[in-house]
DNA sequence: AACATCCCTATACATATGTATAGGAATAAT
DNA sequence: ATTATTCCTATACATATGTATAGGGATGTT
């Protein structure tokens, strides 16, 4: 709980009080590996707080094939955010590719609370801000950067990750095939 | 300023007086083809609502190279979110691609107000919410479609655009050369 | 210990797409 | 009207990357 706060004050640092009636909602969760936080096509109803694991988020093509999105690990927020926003379908899943562990909280119930505590409110401003700025720099970042640079990224921004997770969905990642990757690591060499 | 009005009222609909305090700060604007709003690495300080004409935002890969991240039209807001929010230099540039007619307003003006404004932070949270949403969907579009299919949705998004723009931006949008933009073209006649 | 499973690598091949270049239609300029 | 620009298309070629397949570590299972 304490890291949860420490990245809420990161973002907006609310009251005291306001804090007080915020985590009552939050609740503990484990999802093995291998399970579903939200399932694509799926109306999500709560986000949460990734206190520990690796969790996967991922469009898929219709057939089999699929294209990851993001890996989330210890300190973020999870969760198929647009679809609480929109009360539509989720357009992709989330799995837990370890063990985990998160704090979960109805989106609803967060909600309600927005009118009778703007500094929640602005928090909520504040994330939705910092998520589509963070959102839009990866999107550069893609455009600008070929595979191989974003595989060197990749490695950087998730230390150790590369060593837990398999290496086609690290391929998938960067948008190309599990060889092209293969190929990719050889040059490096 | 009605279609201002009536566009932020699809948003979220703040109260008259707060209409009243808000408006006042935006100014007429005109940009000639060819002008930019933003400029890449320039800090924002400043956004507005499109009234008239086309405006291209785009990337440049340091030589000459760019990507065109979004075409907007009349109706859409334009400027650098993200330098807006983080204070830092925009990653794109936005250039008018005719003439237009825009009401740009000034950032922290707006921001002053949020305080004694709760009607117009909730605003600001629906649009960064709503924002994030659209970003998302067209980043699945543009993992999950092949350029074929983005070159059909690009028409049905933006139709008669294709007749006043120059080619190879739509091919920089789609992520291709104008060479293969030309060859999906042909395939389709 | 033997076997099965998972998954990374390597090879060969096919193909989509970029680059370079030229031609020509349309538009703008003198 | 003539010329100059702009820009779309077409062609030829090079190349990056995907697909298909097989082999072999590594890890886990019985």
């Amino acid at each position: 709980m304490t890291e949860l706060k420490k990245f809420l004050d990161l973002i907006y640092p609310i009251h005291e009080n306001t804090w007080g009636i915020l985590k009552v909602l939050f609740k503990d969760e484990r999802l093995k590996k291998g399970d579903f936080f939200i399932h694509e096509g799926e109306i999500a109803t709560r986000f949460a707080f990734l206190q520990d694991g690796v969790v996967r988020a991922f469009y898929t093509n219709g057939e089999g094939k699929d294209y990851t999105k993001h890996f989330f690990t210890a300190g973020s927020i999870i969760g198929g955010y647009s679809s609480l926003i929109t009360g539509k379908p989720s357009l992709f899943s989330q799995q837990a590719l370890t063990n985990c562990k998160v704090l979960s909280i109805n989106y609803n119930q967060l909600l309600s609370l927005y009118d009778a505590y703007p500094d929640l409110e602005r928090l909520a401003r504040k994330f939705a801000e910092n998520y589509f700025v963070s959102n839009e720099a990866k999107e550069a970042k893609i455009v600008l950067n070929n595979a191989d640079v974003r595989y060197l990224e990749f490695r950087n921004i998730y230390p150790g990750l590369e060593q837990i997770i398999p290496q086609y969905h690290i391929a998938s990642y960067l948008g190309v095939s599990p060889t092209q990757l293969s190929r990719i690591r050889k040059k490096m060499t």
